[in-house]
DNA sequence: CGTTGTTTTGAGATATGTCAACAGGGGTGG
DNA sequence: CCACCCCTGTTGACATATCTCAAAACAACG
């Protein structure tokens, strides 16, 4: 457990290795993964100019992260224009991110969401060389998809079973390849087109 | 309708008087509504730094706006300490916002959903003094409350109802009453410690 | 090899969705 | 001022996606 919500961190950090999740827990026990954390993600960011931490962070693998004196690292932000502008891109793309899960949980089916989930997965692992041909690092459990996608460990389970006998996907531990990328973004809702 | 998805705005706005929303939505039609304009608000911060937009945004009453030259106002911004700072808190709100909306749309049942949105509306109205002692003006038609909750009309009718029923709210052409602001945090599961 | 944590499978329950008919309200045009 | 109409909300019967519970199969791991 690297943060826990209510808290006011004294320190910023960078993930630097490994993957983390961020997430809000209900005091009757029902979880929400909010985002996943992976290598280059700034841990806080989403807090960054909050009196407390709204949600708590975890760790999915194990994690070297680099850390930063909170204060100091907002007054360096402030100052240079260079690294302002890349916060407002950053907060920009962190406000669309939220925006399609919004979009993901209150209008799209089971298996539109887990299609869609593992391909802005896949994006964002290519984007740092972290995946190759469909072949991503895959370190979920079952119940951390139920927790993202806003359903029950069964119901994903159920649908990874079908993916496989659909032959879109295949997923052995901590490996997910994806098997037919053309079923995989129809189910998505992502069409392509030309 | 005052923005389409995948324009580019040569304007930035704030909303003077009257309601907005932003939503998206899907190509089969389905609709999502990620967020209500107040008179204040922003018209377009949610992609301020976006090459395009990634939501529309469509007017639910008449309303004022009051609008700037796009780049212009970023400048304006960016050279501003203090604007700066406004805009870093305004994007860590917006970004909590959107946390709260993805717990509920993924982990909330529906008469916490609506209750719940009742309560933060409530918040934000009364904070710009549009609203006192539990009387909100209230625009929106029951396919907006669906749309906004991840649910169908149908449903929400019947849950209103079943709130009208229990003597919660009471909402009328144009407003909703708070009747027993208790019973609706303890739905909205906001328990009153102390 | 046991043990513990995860995934799979089945049967049955439930929240929410669909469809369709009806009711009310408020505007509009005659 | 009335009659009509369209839009929104209500209600009922029924359909379905997803959940719950529980047991069994697997996998990882000491």
């Amino acid at each position: 457990m690297l943060l826990r919500e209510g808290e006011t961190p004294a320190e910023v950090a960078t993930l630097v290795s490994g993957w983390a999740f961020r997430f809000k827990l209900l005091p009757d026990g029902r979880r929400q993964i909010l985002s996943f954390l992976l290598p280059g993600d700034l841990i806080v960011f989403h807090s960054l100019h909050e009196e407390k931490l709204n949600f708590s962070v975890r760790t999915l693998t194990p994690v070297q992260v680099c850390a930063f004196d909170a204060a100091e690292f907002r007054s360096f932000l402030f100052d240079r224009p260079s690294m302002r502008r890349d916060m407002q891109v950053y907060c920009a793309a962190e406000l669309t991110a939220a925006t399609e899960t919004i979009t993901d949980l209150g209008r799209r089916l089971a298996p539109e969401r887990l299609a869609r989930f593992i391909l802005v997965l896949e994006a964002r692992l290519s984007r740092r060389r972290l995946a190759e041909q469909g072949v991503l690092p895959f370190p979920l459990r079952q119940e951390h998809l139920a927790d993202t996608l806003g359903l029950t460990p069964v119901h994903v389970s159920r649908m990874l079973t079908q993916f496989r006998a659909d032959g879109i996907v295949s997923v052995a531990r901590n490996q997910l390849v994806i098997r037919n990328r053309n079923q995989l973004m129809n189910l998505a809702g992502m069409a392509m087109r030309s």
